[in-house]
DNA sequence: ACGTTACATGTAACTGTATTACATAGCGTT
DNA sequence: AACGCTATGTAATACAGTTACATGTAACGT
């Protein structure tokens, strides 16, 4: 790996261990970025670290994402790291975004799953995978 | 107006009568189809009805959103026209789309809104819009 | 009638987001 | 060594959305 100062890769993980470098550096980059970002905010912070195409982060981030390590907010056509470092979560995820400031929430609601769960048994549809986003602003921002 | 075939401006309106003629030849092209549709889809089949550009689409699909209208489905970034004709819901409504056919549903529920307004209220969180989406086979999909 | 304001429109160029196609490299198995 | 599998590298392209600027048009006040 080219010379960095910060090797995400070699030492910084406290996730899966059996990352590849590519996913590596991705997830790091997400886990230290206190917002969102897009695939090519990634790519740039990590051109130092030999990334140069778009498809080495998406490849990347589709890994991460089939994991549960990472996950893709729709709204913004960005990403983050998982909030639960060791990723228990099942079932709907939802996310609650600060227009103001950019800061994500991420929270699971047993609740409206189960709800969900109600809608789609009466229709006979079988759920793959839901998103749910809400955009507003935080108690911080909304304070000020 | 250039000529056309298809007037949706003209005659084709049941929905408000104060449509513009960008927004209404938008809007009908939507209501006319039996799916989702991205802006250049649209933008597509409007060319013979004198559209040329992508930024007149976005705009009127700005307004018809604002007005509810329409709805935009972010995990496709693609448009629906409203399912309920003259667009008396409130709240939060939420989208389930079939990956095999492509059909959208579009429905409300009152219980995951509620139940959506607590966990906000808990947080001081001040929602501005939300958007559900959820993935899957439909009844008939699933059933092939 | 004239200028003013407000809003809808038209056009081009551009930025941002994501995928396709093809080539290369590493590794475990046989 | 040859094979299959997965990860990588690179370029080119397709798809989505915005910025900047010019024009049209109808309502309003003077």
């Amino acid at each position: 790996m080219a010379g960095m100062g910060d090797d995400h890769a070699g030492h910084d993980h406290v996730w899966a261990d059996d990352l590849t470098k590519n996913q590596g550096l991705v997830l790091g980059t997400l886990a230290h970025s206190d917002g969102p970002l897009s695939a090519y905010d990634i790519l740039d912070k990590l051109r130092e670290d030999g990334l140069r195409a778009p498809l080495q982060v998406y490849r990347a981030l589709d890994k991460l994402m089939e994991r549960g390590l990472a996950h893709r907010l729709e709204s913004l056509n960005a990403f983050v790291a998982c909030a639960d470092a060791n990723c228990h979560r099942r079932g709907l995820i939802a996310f609650a975004i600060c227009e103001d400031c950019g800061k994500v929430d991420e929270f699971a609601d047993p609740l409206i799953d189960e709800r969900l769960g109600v809608w789609a048994g009466a229709r006979g549809f079988a759920v793959a995978r839901t998103t749910m986003e809400i955009r507003g602003k935080c108690a911080n921002c909304a304070a000020a």
